[in-house]
DNA sequence: GGGGGGCTGGACAACGTTGTCATCTGTGGT
DNA sequence: ACCACAGATGACAACGTTGTCCAGCCCCCC
């Protein structure tokens, strides 16, 4: 445990030839001749001699990491972000811290404060809702693509789903099978992505000339328990809502524990964002899938471009904003006709 | 993008200081005069000035990072894992990168290279199944805690669940309730952990004087298609299973499509591992808690220990082996008698 | 056989930081 | 008025690596 680790000094030592020489052949330097390079390559086998990133990484003035910045890794949605970048910057042969924030605004900032200490080449953050004008010391430093939430400060690449719209849209399937009635599960001011979809969510009412009841969409209940409840809540009166919009996926997990445990499988249910067992359920949840696989991916790919990894291409250039599609699976339980 | 983050140099430099100087106010020494200090920091703030990580590691000699190699950080167990490793770490200073192996040995080996040429302070790792021996060659240089998976090669520390006993437990649960055609779905050779729970299976099928069926634990089904085949197939037959035990839970969820397709609400079920809606499915499933989030603290627990973080105990010392307990919730699914 | 050119190998500095040690200033004791 | 001393500040080396530059060496050609 206590070993030193070898340097280039004691494989130079041992093999009898000058660090330099150690140093090219580890890097795979076309200098050197042929048996001294064999010679040379079974001496670092040997002392199992490993080069320091660190080191490496000082003296070229940039790292090799690229961070991520997420609420929790523990929630499906950002494991399967952080995943997909991970595979992503594994091509290009840079690796990944990650921090969490708890979604609280000072720990996003002492995260990225810690990724800068670290030289990240990179950065991939999902912002916490709140003022990022300190943000703007690190990118003279480091590339930063936000993605998942939109965000009020201009001028950072951007990979967001269009919340709007898809909620937009999930609505409009709830309107086309005759619901006039539908609740909005899941806001929480705190995120900017569940305002974003009960904008969708009015857009949708508005245009069909709805009316739009207050008392269908309450607040602050984003986690399972909370949405669960509320389900309770909005079911318990006699002019409920026909069908229910859950705005995200772990609200999504509540309501659907709530439906099942009032009977009520005549209610129709679209969940943003997927969930295992959707499928499976009577009837099977029908979801916008918001696909954070692609998020991720795409993020990686717009991060690794502004470094110049992509050959060829402007490492500088206006802030890009990527939206990708979310897809409405049709599962059953959002094409549950209104009762007349 | 393409600014040099400012370095002790520039802030003495502005400062009309020295760079030790600065070093001292950066890092708090009492050595500074008051006012001096805060002319200093004035100067830092202004600038901007983030110490490098990589400098000061290079000189300490060692990083300030640990590093988690898992199977894939999508899979919620993991990531659950991973997220308790962070906190934990964080508490210390420590930051986390992570690698994932997709349960390939070779993809293993090359991501543990990497975090030594990080210079990881310790690592946290859940091996693939096959040769460790090259880890020999890492563990002169930082700790290795192993968890999940009880691994061949002795003396690492290693942090598991009993998966044998839990099983046994559960299959005597079911046993309990009259059931002597139990099936055993989710079995894979490659995970050890797999291995283990089938030899528990064994175990509680012999104390009871029950013959072992080898058709109803067949092979090769640790994913979510393939075990819900395995559910049809079990089923299909005139001499079925009156219970199943699902080996991991990734396996349940296939499990639980198809007894909802087949419409088998009389076959009991036993899910090694929790998953989001078992409480709210009909019946609710009954699982074995494993815990991740318990397994990734105590596992980093023991590595900052190794590490001397924990100040006074020893950090060096024989392996050591925690068995963390995985208690089995019952809800309903585990609880249906055989049919009479 | 001597000089030039291409190739191999090494000495040295630098990346940004901190530890060691030296220097400098001011204070108090005698 | 001098010395000792403590506290404040700075010069320098070193961590392990790579880039720059230079010194050999061999071979070939004149």
């Amino acid at each position: 445990m206590n070993d030193r680790r070898p340097t280039l000094h004691d494989v130079a030592a041992e093999a009898g030839v000058s660090i330099k020489t150690v140093s090219r052949v580890v890097n795979g330097s076309e200098q050197v001749s042929p048996d001294l390079r064999l010679h040379v390559q079974d001496v670092v086998d040997r002392l199992n001699y490993v080069p320091n990133t660190l080191a490496r990484s000082l003296k070229a003035g940039t790292g090799d990491t690229i961070g991520v910045v997420i609420d929790t890794i523990a929630d499906p949605f950002f494991a399967a972000l952080t995943s997909a970048v991970e595979s992503t910057a594994l091509e290009s042969g840079l690796n990944v811290v990650f921090g969490s924030t708890g979604y609280v605004p000072e720990r996003e900032r002492s995260q990225i404060e810690r990724m800068a200490m670290q030289q990240v080449r990179g950065l991939v953050l999902a912002p916490v809702l709140g003022n990022h004008e300190y943000l703007a010391r690190f990118r003279g430093s480091f590339p930063i693509v936000l993605v998942d939430r939109s965000f009020e400060i201009d001028g950072y690449d951007t990979v967001v789903v269009d919340d709007r719209g898809a909620t937009r849209d999930a609505i409009g399937h709830l309107l086309a099978r005759g619901h006039r009635r539908i609740a909005f599960v899941g806001r929480d001011e705190r995120f900017p992505t569940t305002s974003d979809r009960l904008d969708g969510y009015h857009d949708a009412l508005h245009a069909a000339g709805i009316p739009v009841d207050p008392l269908l969409a309450p607040r602050g209940q984003a986690e399972e328990d909370a949405a669960e409840r509320a389900v309770h809540d909005l079911l318990g009166t006699d002019d409920g809502p026909t069908a229910i919009f859950s705005a995200n996926p772990r609200a999504s997990l509540g309501v659907v524990h709530a439906l099942h445990e009032l009977r009520r499988t005549d209610v129709a249910l679209v969940s943003f964002g997927d969930f295992p067992l959707a499928r499976t359920l009577e009837p099977a949840v029908t979801c916008v899938d918001q696909d954070p696989h692609r998020i991720g991916a795409v993020a990686t790919t717009q991060l690794l471009r502004r470094l110049g990894f992509d050959e060829g291409r402007d490492r500088i250039g206006p802030a890009e904003r990527v939206v990708v599609p979310a897809a409405l699976i049709a599962r059953g339980s959002g094409e549950i006709e209104v009762p007349r």
